[in-house]
DNA sequence: GTTATTCTTGACACTATCGTCAAGATTGAC
DNA sequence: GTCAATCTTGACGATAGTGTCAAGAATAAC
């Protein structure tokens, strides 16, 4: 290696995620990339090659972050008390920061512009896996579910955490928000 | 009136609505309402001042139609009758056309680029005015649940059902939409 | 210290969109 | 048929974004 690189490759993109989950994919633009991470334009082009690939690799750091955290909230004996963790752990994300970002995986998902099949994929296996990660949790409950039901149940949670994400956009409080998922797990686990 | 309007305006308006549920308000350009309406950029910027009037126009017109569904699936004194139908209509609704359009709402509330107060106000009275729906008819239920309730139970339901726009956008399909749908239902009224 | 390679930089060409405007077309009212 | 108001049309300037490229800067290897 000869010539090399000026800026550190883990920053920018750990920056880039935090543009893209501000703006989204397409309206986030190289200019609001280079301005934030300090690195010019011709710089990023030459080395990752477009905005999208900038945006996979943030969104991988992000998606495995994401899981990540949601399976520790998950790791709980009690399904109702896992089920509040991961509530908890799903608001916050949401509503973090200020003004809060939203959820970048819903986001990505509503996003008109993307006609990548890299991109849908992404969030395709996010939320199949949220659901993978929620079945298992279900269905380990002792005494628990038939399998086929806790999967069932799992992906309905995993909507309505979709639907928390566009109550957040669509101007909900961080406490409205908690009792709606406060409500829901009450309703569908609790009963 | 001399130098009379050349087009329909309810017409004009309609494909807007169409073309703005495909494409979203931002990724709708002023060309493609052209193209789509036979009317030409200059007649629309003429008649209605810029693209969000004409959104705003279109979404009240969406709005109005869609609320009216919504009272009319909701109208049977059965609940669980009436959350079904309500289910259905919403699934059909965004599911609907080829490729599906998905829901309006939900799109616009996630929108990136918008910062207009106008558009972000319209968002919020459809969601409030469907939880008002929704509310008055689990407290209408014979022997129903109380009026705090029956309202925190609304907000979940409307959440839930955009949590469905969300996943229809993400590849599910009508199928499995409604499948979740109906666990939803059994989980949380049925119950 | 020289070299060869890679990165950086700023300018460039291209496309798309917005909103405006003057000139022309149209037509109801008289 | 003429007039006057309104609509239509196509062109314009401005802005913003994309991706590319040649020239220059930096540095690891020798």
């Amino acid at each position: 290696m000869v010539g090399v690189r000026q800026f550190d490759e883990d920053d920018v993109i750990a920056t880039a995620l935090d543009v893209f989950w501000r703006k989204g994919l397409h309206d986030a633009t190289m200019q609001d990339l280079a301005a934030a991470t300090g690195v010019q334009r011709g710089s990023l082009y030459n080395a990752y090659g477009d905005k999208e690939a900038i945006f996979l690799r943030a969104f991988d750091q992000y998606a495995a972050q994401f899981l990540e955290s949601a399976g520790n909230a998950l790791a709980h004996r009690d399904t109702t008390t896992a089920l509040r963790n991961f509530f908890d752990m799903i608001i916050v994300n949401m509503t973090d920061g200020s003004p809060a970002r939203g959820c970048l995986t819903t986001r990505t998902a509503l996003d008109a512009g993307i006609s990548s099949a890299a991109v849908r994929q992404r969030v395709q296996d996010v939320l199949g896996r949220l659901e993978q990660l929620i079945g298992e949790t279900l269905g380990a409950t002792p005494g628990g579910r038939r399998a086929a039901d806790a999967y069932r149940l799992a992906r309905v949670i995993v909507t309505f955490t979709r639907g928390l994400a566009v109550m957040e956009r669509a101007g909900y409080s961080r406490k409205q928000l908690k009792e709606s998922g406060a409500t829901f797990v009450d309703a569908v686990v609790g009963a």
